[in-house]
DNA sequence: CTAATTCCTCTAGTAACTTCAGGTTCAAGA
DNA sequence: TCTTGAACCTGAAGTTACTAGAGGAATTAG
C-alpha cells in the first residue's frame, strides 16, 4: 500500500513552520524535493515531516544552517563517527556562551547609562553624552568593527 | 583659517571602521555628506569623525540604525526632552535583557546534548537523536517560527 | 459545477553591511 | 614635472535566513 503523503499547508500546521519557510529550506537544499501531483503540489511523506523538526529544532538552537547541513550529512551515514556531531554541537555551545558573555557587558553598560540620566534637556543628557564618547566604557576595547552584535 | 579636514582613509584608521561603512552610513542618512574635493572626494571635519564614534558606539551596544536614527534627531535639538534619549537606551536594556535570557536557555540545552554524547557512530549519537525530536527538551515551546535567534 | 482555499513560481524586500568590477584621483619619489 | 602605486570613486551584487507580494493554476468542499 502507498503511505500517507501531505500538503504543503499539512506539513506548515504539523509542525509551525510557515509554507514558505518550507519551500525556502527545500531550495537551499536542506529538505529533499518531495514527489508531486499531476498538477505540480507538493506531496510529503512522514520522513520529510521529520527531517524539518529536526531542522527547526536545531535553528531553534541557534544552529547555522550551514551547521545543519552538516549535521544531516553526517546523519545520512549511520556509521559515521558521533564525534562529529558532538563537535558541532560544543561549537555552537562555545558560540552560545561568548554571545552570553559579550551581551551581559553591554547589559552593564546599558545599566550605566540609564542609571545616569538626570538633565531634563537633552544638552544636559548623559545618555547622549556616555554614548558620544566610547571611553567612558569600562571595557575599552575599541575594535575594528562593529560586528559584535547580539 | 580653514578647518582641517581629513580623507576617508584616515576617518577609517581614526574611528577603526571600514572606509565601505563609512560610505554606507552616509548613503542610509546617518553621516552627512562631507565636502568634496574638485576631484570628487571626500574631505571631513572633526565633527564628522565625532558623529561617527558616536554611532558606532550605539552599534557596539546593539542599538539599531533606527534608534540611532532617532537618538542623532534628538542630538539636533539641544532643548528636547531627555526622557525620550533615555527610553531608547531602556528599551535597548531590555532588549539586551530578553536575548540574554533566550541565549541561557539555549547554552543549558545545549549543555545537555553535548553531556550526553556516548555513542560511537551516528546512529548511536544522542547528539542527533535530541535533535531530532523537540520533546526532549525542558521547554517544550514549540513557537510558530525560528526566529528565536541570538 | 462552482467558488473558496490552497498551491505554484518568480521577484523583490529585510538588516547591516561586505565584496567586486572597472575606472579616477592623489601624493610622493625620481 | 612626470610617473607610479596607493587610495579613492560609483554602482551593483552578495551575505543570512527568511518574508512578502504578484499573478495565475490546482484542489476541494458544498
Amino acid at each position: 500500500m502507498p503511505e500517507r503523503t501531505f500538503s504543503i499547508g499539512h506539513v506548515s500546521s504539523a509542525t509551525g513552520c510557515k509554507v514558505e519557510t518550507i519551500r525556502f529550506y527545500e531550495s537551499i537544499g536542506l529538505l529533499p524535493e518531495p514527489e508531486r501531483t499531476e498538477g505540480n503540489q507538493r506531496r510529503y511523506l512522514a520522513k520529510h515531516i521529520d527531517r524539518l523538526r529536526f531542522i527547526l529544532h536545531a535553528r531553534e538552537l541557534g544552529l547555522a544552517v550551514e551547521a545543519i547541513r552538516q549535521l544531516i550529512a553526517l546523519g545520512e551515514n549511520p556509521a559515521a563517527s558521533c564525534e562529529q556531531a558532538d563537535e558541532i554541537a560544543r561549537q555552537q555551545l562555545q558560540l552560545v556562551r561568548d554571545k552570553i558573555a559579550r551581551l551581559t557587558q553591554l547589559a552593564e553598560e546599558l545599566e550605566r547609562i540609564v542609571a545616569s540620566c538626570s538633565g531634563e534637556r537633552i544638552a544636559d543628557c548623559r545618555v547622549m553624552e556616555v554614548l558620544a564618547d566610547h571611553s567612558h566604557c569600562d571595557h575599552g576595547d575599541r575594535r575594528g568593527n562593529v560586528r559584535s552584535r547580539a
